[in-house]
DNA sequence: ATGGTAGAAAGTCTA
């Protein structure tokens, strides 16, 4: 099974994006972020031609996620307790017997933002969430745009970054509390170097001049770590035509 | 500290 996450930054212009790195990639599962798409607009007969169901949890302007998968997507959840949010930014489904947790974590805007506290506060509920998700699902995949590199290699300055929003203490905090719940970062179980990022600023020519960072993650519980085959960042796509700022991140588990 | 670019949408807001 290789799976896949990337943050769209809008379906509507992204969609051929897609279709085409689906051809070329061959995903069998894939986790969308910042759809910015009403569901009703959700592009599913193209993508089921393509050879893809999905799910999908979305809304006008901002926000927005989705799953697709070859195979039945089941049990699906966009609202966990304790999180009355409008904001569409998680989607649980089912796959075969592995859980896929989609999430598309609160940017936070600047440290000390009220957008900031929200952000903390919404990844204390996912914790939660995610703690009875492991329990129920041993075979746990949790995935997006996580808004935080984990240390300062997936950092492209650390000392310009510094503790800045994406790059904070209590933010990494957040951050190791999900991983402790015994879900690894699945990239960093086969690279451990730096200059490997999933996300560049469309300003300053910052692609072209490997000015990013890594925030887009694929964590993998205990009983799936054994299956885990290969992790990649593919910046292909960030170099095409009017790109996403993000690029895919994958992961082949031989399952 | 600010602004640079992009998307949605028609003002700014979000990232």
């Amino acid at each position: 099974m290789k799976i896949a996450s990337w943050n769209v930054n809008s379906l509507n212009v992204r969609l051929p994006h897609l279709l085409q790195w689906l051809a070329d990639a061959q995903p069998d599962v894939v986790a969308l972020q910042e759809t910015k798409l009403e569901d009703a607009k959700f592009p599913a007969d193209a993508l089921a031609a393509a050879g893809y169901r999905s799910v999908y949890s979305g809304q006008k302007t901002y926000n927005g996620v989705a799953i697709l998968a070859r195979d039945e997507l089941r049990d699906v959840v966009t609202d966990i307790p304790g999180l009355d949010d409008p904001q569409r930014r998680i989607l649980a489904a089912t796959v075969g017997d592995v859980r896929v947790v989609d999430l598309y974590v609160v940017n936070g805007k600047a440290v000390g933002d009220e957008k900031y506290a929200y952000k903390l506060h919404w990844l204390e509920r996912v914790h939660a969430f995610l703690e009875g998700e492991l329990a129920r699902h041993p075979k746990l995949v949790v995935l997006g745009d996580f808004n935080i590199a984990p240390d300062d290699r997936d950092v492209h300055d650390p000392v310009a970054w510094g503790e800045d929003i994406l790059c904070s203490p209590p933010e990494r905090a957040a951050l190791k509390a999900i991983t402790d719940l015994g879900l690894a970062d699945s990239f960093r179980l086969f690279e451990s170097a730096g200059e490997h990022y999933s996300w560049w600023d469309y300003r300053q020519a910052a692609f072209r001049r490997n000015m990013g960072l890594r925030i887009d993650l694929i964590l993998i519980s205990e009983a799936l770590k054994a299956a885990a085959a290969a992790a990649a960042i593919d910046r292909t796509p960030r170099g095409w035509e009017r790109p996403s700022d993000h690029t895919p991140v994958t992961l082949d588990l031989d399952l």
